[in-house]
DNA sequence: CAAGTATAATGACCATAGTCAGTGACTTAA
DNA sequence: TTAAGTCACTGACTATGGTCATTATACTTG
């Protein structure tokens, strides 16, 4: 366990993280990611460069985080989006919901900017890719029990695990991700989601 | 229609071309995209920084222009493969067997370092990715003849165009190489992309 | 052949991501 | 209180992709 009290140089440390993390986040909302340098940065948080990379590893751990942050956000709303359903829901039909929920919030709220820069850093490994890609995500156990539903429902197979479906419905949304992000903006996400999944579910359906 | 006839001047300049072409390749094959420099590029080449630029409009046209005859050779070796199965075989025989085989090429022959590179590069580089993603490349025929030969058999289903199937399952394959690149060593690709094809040509059966 | 023109090639230069040896304010232990 | 030690912080510096005014030289024309 960590100590948790804080001296007063520790306090300082945390507060010039958080002056260059939003000074970050408003730079990069203004003027995107490519049109801010990492001396804008420290000169609107009035920081030196180094103290820039005593805190973050690069500039693009620095979007990750910010991203990061706002997608585990995203979980708690895709949970209360999922407790929506009433107890009597088909499976397929929440898993259609839930993923037509998640692409649009990949689209409209998050952005391709942005998405690119994640995938792109989950690739180059500069990051922590716990948070997106690990199985203990939130995302992961609501896929889980819906899948699990779908199954008691006698809706799907049970050739396979439902931790092997489960993984390859997000591996499937992920992959999809991945062409967009190569493809934009000539690839409509959303509409291609939805296809593999009609394809996918109807592969999953018991029989 | 261009003058086929050089002069030395042209020659010249082809061979300059050539040379810093031929440099990049060895470099980049030893040491990854990200560990050679423009500088070491045209050092070894024996020819100057602006000619690089004279010759290549920025290092990722460069590794485009790589990749776009590396992936031209790849694509001759899968279709002499289609090619050697018997007129009577399965659609779903065949496709399994040809992803069984491009992903036997993509970890074995290719191996994961230099996927990820051009993952990444996909991604990251503002290269020219028509040749690997592109809709006329080799790869989406040889699916596209496959899926036909499904569809005529009566083996798949006719809900979708042969173009939607063909498109969504190489990037099926795209998509669970990305998550292979991220998730290394953790992560099977071959088992992986073979239960996600049972899924998928599952669900693209006839009834 | 001489003068003019086109273009391949040059390398000094710029912008920006990232490094690191050094500094001094703060903490700790006597 | 004070000396020793720690660590957030600094900014000059490096590395590298890319630019551009200039130069060298092959080609063209009169």
């Amino acid at each position: 366990m960590k100590n948790l009290k804080l001296n007063n140089r520790q306090a300082k440390a945390i507060e010039t993280k958080a002056k260059i993390y939003d000074s970050a986040d408003q730079l990069f909302r203004t003027y995107g990611f490519d049109h801010v340098s990492v001396d804008s940065i420290v000169e609107k948080a009035g920081v030196s460069k180094g103290s820039f990379y005593v805190h973050f590893d690069s500039k693009n751990s620095l979007i990750s985080a910010l991203a990061t942050d706002f997608v585990a956000r995203l979980d708690l709303d895709y949970k209360s989006f999922l407790e929506s359903f009433p107890p009597n829901a088909m499976a397929s039909e929440i898993l259609l919901s839930i993923v037509g929920k998640i692409v649009d919030v990949l689209t409209l709220t998050i952005g391709y900017n942005s998405m690119k820069i994640i995938y792109e850093a989950l690739i180059t490994r500069t990051i922590n890719t716990d948070p997106i890609v690990g199985y203990d995500r939130e995302l992961y156990k609501m896929f889980n029990e819906i899948i699990k539903k779908g199954i008691d429902q006698q809706e799907f197979q049970t050739e396979m695990t439902i931790d092997t479906i489960t993984k390859h419905c997000i591996m499937a949304i992920r992959g999809i991700t991945y062409e967009w992000c190569i493809r934009y903006p000539d690839f409509d996400l959303k509409s291609e989601v939805l296809i593999h999944f009609k394809i996918l579910l109807n592969g999953l359906k018991k029989q």
